[in-house]
DNA sequence: GAAAAAATGAAGGATTTCTTAAGAAGGCTG
DNA sequence: CAGCCTTCTTAAGAAATCCTTCATTTTTTC
């Protein structure tokens, strides 16, 4: 759910789909390139927030790209090697990666310092940070934190709650079906589903409304679904 | 107090520059020498808090201009040497160096190296005389002393759970999340490190609550992380 | 007023998060 | 090397919570 872009730049097409896989479940958008020159390519184009390199590349290899990169701008790079005799040669450079990783490695590993670079950057104002916030006379949705607040006071919300709360401030003001939410939710055919949105509409009203039975964020539109407003 | 200045004393320009850029990031203040007669003439025109230096160096070593800026003042200085050997960390230690870091080294870990030496420095009260004593209810945090006590009671902390115990006294009332207490305690990225958190925060409440089933002071926000209490 | 749609309340079983224990791994010291 | 201390890992159970279902009531629309 993040805005993140993350380029992965390896000429091993598996490991590029592999880890595209998992940063994709965190919500990561993955961009990929075979070689170096192709992400040269790729950053022309695109706004990349953090780049994976395997270091071992043909064409231009990892510590070259390292340096064309580093020319044009400051994004983290975080380093893929498969021996340790590699990474010798990345430091010996003393330029460039972020943190590195060596193969063969866990994925779930890689997932976590690539989340934290990214919140590194981010909070450093290194790159302009996309607006996460979204304040809607008064509900206040982070999307960085995870949190919702209404008029300053936060507001805890299950992990259900918060994703319907995000679908539907994120796209404000449009209405969303009972089915349409809970295929968006929960990611899976909206069989018998009517009753379930449903009661967590309610325990959501009774957290961020004032009046839950005058509902001044949550609004129903009879017959069509629910919304909340722009 | 969040300006620090740091000096990097080293003759191979490029790595002063990367070093630079990554110090830069943490909106950490550079100011470069090239070699020891440089570093001890910017000592006397500027204030520095801290100073990475490399052994190896022309005109006047490592070794040499260390003794020179102790006899002045007491900075932390943190060495860099191609030269691994034990001999050498000791003999540089010995010296007076507050920590040492071969090459090659990964900027990310020499970043967080500086902002730990940084902050014990600050803490300890070496740039102001501060003897800092946070008084939460009878659970006393000295930070000079690096210290805590219950009731008058002293109590003896392993370092990583003083280090936990001075993050929540020191943001008394915030809570933190298990990753954000890895992160800011071990400064690396929390993979894996929910148990290990759990299992100091035990240890912990062990010593300082009178009743560790029923924390008084090292409470839990379920589903958040920890805090403790204002 | 009847039918459809939406809201509510309560209960259980499932799931997540926390706590606790115990032992392995690693470092330091005598 | 042995013993001690700190830290990390594993695992199992406890506690808190979350989700769904069902039964029922209220609201809206025609």
């Amino acid at each position: 759910m993040e805005e993140y872009n993350v380029l992965v730049v390896d000429d091993d097409k598996e490991i590029r789909d592999v880890i595209g896989i998992y940063l994709k479940n965190e919500g990561i958008h993955v961009l990929k390139a075979e070689d170096g020159l192709e992400a040269i390519e790729v950053l022309r184009c695109h706004t990349v927030h953090l780049i994976l390199l395997d270091i071992m590349m043909p064409r231009m290899d990892g510590i070259q790209t390292t340096f064309k990169i580093r020319e044009q701008k400051n994004i983290p790079i975080i380093m893929i090697s498969a021996k340790t005799e590699d990474m010798d040669k990345i430091l010996g450079l003393q330029v460039g990666a972020d943190d590195y990783v060596t193969k063969p490695f866990n994925p779930l590993e890689l997932v976590a310092r690539v989340k934290s670079q990214l919140r590194r950057y981010v909070t450093l104002g290194t790159y302009e940070k996309k607006n996460e916030v979204i304040d809607l006379n008064g509900l206040v949705l982070e999307q960085a934190e995870k949190r919702v607040s209404v008029n300053g006071e936060p507001v805890r919300l299950t992990p259900i709650e918060y994703r319907i709360v995000d679908l539907l401030m994120r796209n404000a003001g449009r209405v969303f079906s009972i089915h349409e939410i809970y295929e968006r939710v929960w990611e899976e055919p909206s069989y018998n589903a009517e009753n379930t949105v449903a009661v967590h509409i309610r325990k959501i009203r009774e957290k961020i409304e004032i009046d839950p039975k005058n509902p001044r964020y949550l609004k129903v539109v009879w017959g069509i679904g629910y919304k909340i407003e722009k």
